[in-house]
DNA sequence: CGGTGGGTTGAGGTATTTCAAGGCTCGTGG
DNA sequence: CCACGAGCCTTGAAATACCTCAACCCACCG
């Protein structure tokens, strides 16, 4: 189930998206993979990486001592995670489907915004998205119904990776349920009541081939 | 209700705690005032200001289009908010009892952190404990009973503002109920059920004036 | 003194969870 | 090639944690 995470290969420096005014320094490593179910890093580690998915996607959770979960995001192609002002993680990120990734050293990356104020920047900013993502995911926590939820989480699905019309969600129930704060029988039911209503269909034999049909009729859930 | 919001009285330079060196920067203005209830700003405001509490209590929150509240955090003496990387404040702030606050533009602060390093550090720390603060409150919403969630409260406002033994909460419990997503009622009765316990007192002819009795009662509470 | 703004407590309702059963797909091994 | 189990999803029925509604209390204040 586990590769071995310890080897972090050393390459040559690449391209690390938006960080890409990275590009010349030594901090960056070539790119290494996971697989389904893998852990990339655990809570309380010491944050010597961070990441960003080149294909696949990432789950990233706190856990609760008597095993509840909350997944806090999800990480797809091209995301940066991992990415911490402190010395450790705060969450556990595992591979949720076959995943590449491409890591850089944190202490490098801290150095070099010391000097260079554009990475700088770009470390503010992307901390800031994230800080605005869990404002937006506290307001669904703690007060939005579980359709709304559900339409929620389909509406950031749709933006972040539908490709052709087709959302191909890599992650299962239980992930969207433990993200949305709800058990994965009433994720699985929500999505029943949007099919019935002619919101969304399925496509193919599976059930994460999610075509939606009607984009105004989650907005007016998406309050 | 209402003070005059649009006067933002200009002064002459002062420390505003962490940021303590901006001191002889013109980006500081000096105190402003509001009654109890008053709006500081508005969600999707222009984020002209960055605010840091004098004296007093602030909730800074957000709406859904049928009034349902989450408040996402609470800012006590000392505490800097308003901080927004975006040109828009994506919360509501109100004064929870009559409070003070000290001011600066923040256009102002983020020309100064082109430059400062120092400064570019302070605020990519503000937005990370922000930030940090959201992900653990994620967890609560997401997956805490309500004892848990009333237990980590009291553990939360325990570190931040008990003195002398005892903890006088300036929010009344609706906006406890609101920060910790669920109803008055329930927030009531957890309270009283610890009380029960033995786990805490009250004090005075109030409600809002608590005694930890038993901290390891709560932290077992918090998980 | 009456009204308002908290706060508590009880009774009943309900959204969501829990428990349980069944179906489908897919990989594996006899 | 088929049987089998594992993983995933759906659906129903029952349980429950929390919400809603309502009554009441107390302190404060004009």
């Amino acid at each position: 189930m586990f590769v071995n995470l310890n080897v972090k290969p050393a390459g040559r420096p690449r391209f690390l998206g938006e960080l890409s005014s990275l590009t010349q320094c030594e901090a960056l490593l070539s790119e290494f993979k996971y697989n389904r179910g893998a852990e990339i890093f655990g809570e309380a580690e010491p944050a010597d990486f961070v990441y960003q998915v080149i294909e696949g996607a990432v789950r990233s959770y706190k856990l609760l001592s008597d095993g509840r979960r909350q997944i806090n995001a999800f990480h797809l192609a091209g995301d940066i995670f991992g990415l911490e002002n402190g010395e450790t993680y705060r969450f556990t990120a595992e591979a949720i489907v076959d995943t590449t990734v491409r890591l850089a050293r944190r202490v490098s990356l801290a150095h070099i915004a010391e000097t260079d104020t554009m990475v700088a920047r770009h470390l503010l900013n992307m901390t800031a998205s994230n800080l605005q993502h869990a404002e937006n995911h506290m307001l669904l926590l703690g007060r939005k119904t579980s359709l709304e939820r559900v339409a929620a989480f389909l509406l950031e699905m749709d933006r972040r990776l539908t490709a052709a019309g087709i959302m191909a969600l890599p992650m299962c129930r239980r992930d969207i349920a433990d993200y949305l704060g709800l058990t994965l029988e009433t994720v699985s039911r929500a999505l029943s009541i949007l099919h019935a209503k002619g919101i969304l269909g399925f496509l193919g034999q599976t059930q994460r081939q999610i075509v939606l049909l009607d984009r105004s009729g989650l907005a007016e859930l998406d309050i």
